[in-house]
DNA sequence: GATATAATGTAACCTATGTTACAGACAAAA
DNA sequence: TTTTGTCTGTAACATAGGTTACATTATATC
C-alpha cells in the first residue's frame, strides 16, 4: 500500500486522525519525475505542494549569467517552503526546483491545501515551523555567505553529508555553493593537505 | 483613542470583525521604547509579537567578531517575522532588532497570538503571506550579496529610501550592507563622479 | 584497445573588497 | 574661541575569490 511511506515519512501524519487522512488523500494525486526534471521555475507560480516519498530535489537561485546558489535540497518525508509559500499565497516562486533523482510522490493542489490547512490545526502547525525553520535556514545561509571563508562552507557541505564517502564532483560542489569549479578544486586541495579529506575522482573521503 | 491607529497601520485589522478586534485589544498590552533600545538578541525566545503604531526598527545578523548585518526595517504597520516566528513556534530568534528611533506599540502575548490565529482566518492568513513575502525578501538578499557588486547595492540602498535627500553616515550604510565604512566611502566617491549622488556631511543627495 | 567525455590539477592572472592608518573638515559643547 | 568628537577623504596595502587556459587523468563507449 503506497499510503503507508507518506504515514511513515511525514510526522504531522503519524498525528493525523482518520478524516483528515481522508481529506488528505482524496485529493492527493501520485506524480513520478525523472531525474534533472524541472518542476518548477523561479518565478513560477505553483497550483499545489509535492510532498515526496522517495528521490531528493534541489532548490536554488538563479541571476540573470545563470550562476546559481542552492538555498537547499528536499528529501522524502520533508515538505519544500518554495513550493509552499507559492502554493497558499498564489505568489511566484521565488526560486527553481529540479529532481537530483528519480522522485515519487504526491501532489496536493492549492484548493485542498488550504482546506486541510482550515480543517486541521496539526496541518496548520506544520506549516509555520516549516516557515520558521527555512527562515532560519536562510538567515544562516545569508550569514555564511557573508561571513564565512570559503574554506569552511565547503568543509561544512561535506561534514554535513554525515558520509565518510561522498559522490560528488567539484564541480557540483561549486554549483551548490554558488562558485566556480577551479575555486572550489584549489581549495579542495588545500584541505587535502591539511589532511582533512581525501580526494578521488567523482568522490570524496573525509 | 490609540486604537485608531492600530485600525489604520495594520491591513488585517480593516477586516477585522468587532469579536476579532476585542479578542486583539483585550489582551494587547501597551508598550514603548526609546532610541537604540535592544528589543530581543538573536537566540532569545520571543514572548509576544509587537504591533508598532510609532517609530521604526531594525532586524539584523551578528556574527563572533560583532559584524553584522541588516535583514530589514520594521515600520508602523508591518510586523516582525523574526519576532513572529519566534513566538509562534517558541523557537530562538534567529536575528536581533534594535530600534531605530523612540517606538510605540502593542505586545500581544504568545498565547493570545496563538489563539487568535485559530480563531481568525484573516489574522491567520495575514501571518502566512507575511512568512511568504519576508522569505522572499531573505531569499533576495542571499541573491544580492552573492552576486551584486557593491557599487550596485549601495545605489540600490539609497535609491529605496524613496527620497532626495537621504540623512545617513557612510557608516551606518556599511552596517546595513555588512561591509566597512572605508569601503562604502570610497565608491560613493565613485558614485559621485559619475554623477550619480552628491555627498554632505550626514547626508546624501541623490 | 582506441577514442571520446568527464573530472581533476595547476599556473598565472585580475579585481573587488577589506584593512590600517592618518589627515582634514565640520559640528556641537564648553 | 577653543576643544572635542564625529564624519569624511584618501593612500597604500593585503587577500580571498573569480577567470582563463591548458594539461592530465580516469571512466565510459565504441
Amino acid at each position: 500500500m503506497r499510503e503507508k511511506i507518506i504515514e511513515e515519512k511525514y510526522c504531522f501524519f503519524k498525528d493525523f486522525n482518520n478524516q483528515e487522512k481522508e481529506k488528505f488523500f482524496s485529493h492527493a494525486k501520485k506524480v513520478s519525475f525523472s531525474k534533472d526534471e524541472i518542476l518548477f521555475w523561479q518565478g513560477d507560480l505553483c497550483g499545489g505542494i509535492l510532498y515526496i516519498t522517495k528521490g531528493t530535489l534541489k532548490v536554488y537561485l538563479q541571476n540573470e549569467d545563470g550562476d546559481e546558489i542552492t538555498l537547499y535540497n528536499v528529501e522524502a518525508g520533508e515538505q519544500c517552503v518554495v513550493n509552499t509559500s507559492s502554493t497558499i499565497t498564489s505568489t511566484p516562486a521565488l526560486g527553481s526546483a529540479i529532481t537530483l533523482s528519480d522522485v515519487e510522490g504526491y501532489i496536493l493542489d492549492t484548493k485542498s491545501v488550504k482546506e486541510l490547512m482550515k480543517y486541521s490545526d496539526i496541518y496548520q502547525e506544520y506549516m509555520f515551523s516549516l516557515f520558521a525553520l527555512k527562515l532560519t535556514s536562510l538567515a544562516t545561509l545569508v550569514e555564511d555567505i557573508k561571513f564565512k571563508p570559503l574554506r569552511d562552507r565547503i568543509l561544512s557541505f561535506l561534514k554535513d553529508k554525515n558520509k565518510q564517502k561522498i559522490e560528488i564532483t567539484h564541480d557540483k560542489i561549486a554549483q551548490n555553493l554558488g562558485t566556480s569549479r577551479v575555486v572550489v578544486s584549489r581549495i579542495l586541495k588545500d584541505l587535502e593537505e591539511e589532511g582533512h579529506v581525501k580526494l578521488y575522482r567523482g568522490f570524496i573521503h573525509i
